[in-house]
DNA sequence: CGTGAGCTTGACTTGTTTCAACCAACGTGG
DNA sequence: CCACGTTGGTTGAAACAAGTCAAGCTCACG
């Protein structure tokens, strides 16, 4: 059950800053469908959020009242399974919005839990569907959302059942470099990184021991330089060789 | 490159016979339509096709003239990587849409090879979309079909993180039987299956040979029969238990 | 100062792959 | 009609990748 703490119909600040933000591409909308009908300017309603590290947002089958999209900080949506085990299907970044599904079904269909702290926004369902049917555009940026998240949830399914413990690992770890340095979050081949090896493991299917391991090998073999909450890629090209990315 | 071997506006006969049906949701998108407008009725364009057994249909990137809907027969959904690893993401049974991304864009994103004979519609892009800008029924279908989509995706990649062989194969075969108990294609537990061990081995990610072990195992344990093309489950409980179906 | 979360390492076990041989069914061409 | 190659299935032995168990370490936090 997350808390509001503020109640605003401004869209959040820090999301102008990110180059594919679905925030962006709302407040786009709104733009050109006040142009067209002349109306006074109406932002889509906001409520914005705010969770603090390692907590669960929402929980499978949850009903998520609005159209969540991250602004800042790093969650994960996770399956669960009876016994405990978890898999991580993916990691939601600043800009993200997290399931394009969410626009049409509030029903979540799995848990999303926060990695760091993290701040999201809301939209206003109803209103965010109403500048859909209005703004082609806006529709043909959430399709295009859409085909990515199937894109991403087939690649996993590929690199889960064809590939090793280090080409999961390393492909996981380039492909968060990549998405991290769209969003111009990466100074001199350094980046934020809050993931614990147990974030890694839940993502790669692989135990903690395993995944600590063959980070262990990486960092001895001069690929990654992990210091606390910093990650380094040294030799991005090495590590595109380990994770066969071709 | 497929052949068309006829030309027609009229559905395939055979799908009126499947329940779960985008085709029929089409023609009865077309009938609220005309009787809205009270236009004469006129079927959304479609062209039968047929393919051999063990043929590719699509490649990856390939473009995709039409909105296909399998209406008999079996097939496969594949990634390939470049040292000829394969993942199966789906089958596709009668009645299925090939992809839901195909509705609005027209580029493959994997594979499609058949395992059976092989018929299949292929609908007018343009038609479709526009039936669906029409009925909001058809909207909620194709919404539906997404959302199933997505579901399953995330479930393959559940089983393939984090469960051992044996799940993976008793819950394929379990979650086959149920798709074809949904299309009445089920006879006394029994039902046509004519999958090779190589297609469950790139389905689960497991190989061959290994496959075959554990398809012995379940075999010797009363769990299931396969006799050539035919699939019986003596004990489907059982095998949910092998498969931790809860 | 103690406690707990996270990381590293080593020894051992288990599950899966690899390699290899063999058999049965089937279609094809001589 | 038979000889033959191809495809698919079964089985066993050995190799290997990843999991399990366990200990010891650092560090942040109360």
């Amino acid at each position: 059950m997350p808390k509001s703490d503020e109640n605003t119909r401004l869209p959040c600040a820090d999301c102008s800053a990110q180059e594919f933000n679905i925030c962006r591409a709302l407040r786009h909308a709104h733009n050109v469908d006040a142009a067209g009908t002349g109306a006074a300017p109406d932002a889509i309603a906001v409520q914005s959020h705010h969770v603090a590290a390692r907590r669960l947002i929402w929980r499978e089958r949850d009903t998520v009242p609005t159209v969540p999209v991250i602004c800042h900080g790093w969650a994960a949506t996770v399956l669960t399974l009876s016994d405990s085990r978890r898999q991580i299907l993916s990691f939601l970044l600043p800009g993200d919005l997290v399931s394009a599904t969410l626009v049409f079904d509030p029903v979540c269909t799995y848990s999303v839990e926060t990695i760091t702290d993290v701040r999201y926004n809301g939209f206003d369902r109803a209103a965010v569907r109403a500048a859909l049917a209005k703004s082609p555009a806006l529709l043909d940026t959430l399709s295009q959302i859409r085909n990515d998240e199937t894109a991403s949830a087939d690649r996993l399914s590929v690199d889960l059942g064809q590939r090793g413990a280090a080409e999961r690992i390393a492909r996981l770890i380039l492909n968060l470099a990549e998405r991290l340095a769209q969003r111009g979050l990466v100074r001199d081949g350094t980046m934020d990184f809050p993931l614990r090896q147990h974030h890694i493991a839940d993502a790669t299917g692989l135990t903690v021991v395993h995944t600590g391991k063959v980070l262990g090998e990486f960092r001895r073999a001069g690929l990654v330089k992990i210091n606390g909450r910093a990650l380094t890629l040294p030799d991005p090209e090495g590590l595109r060789r380990a994770g066969d990315m071709y």
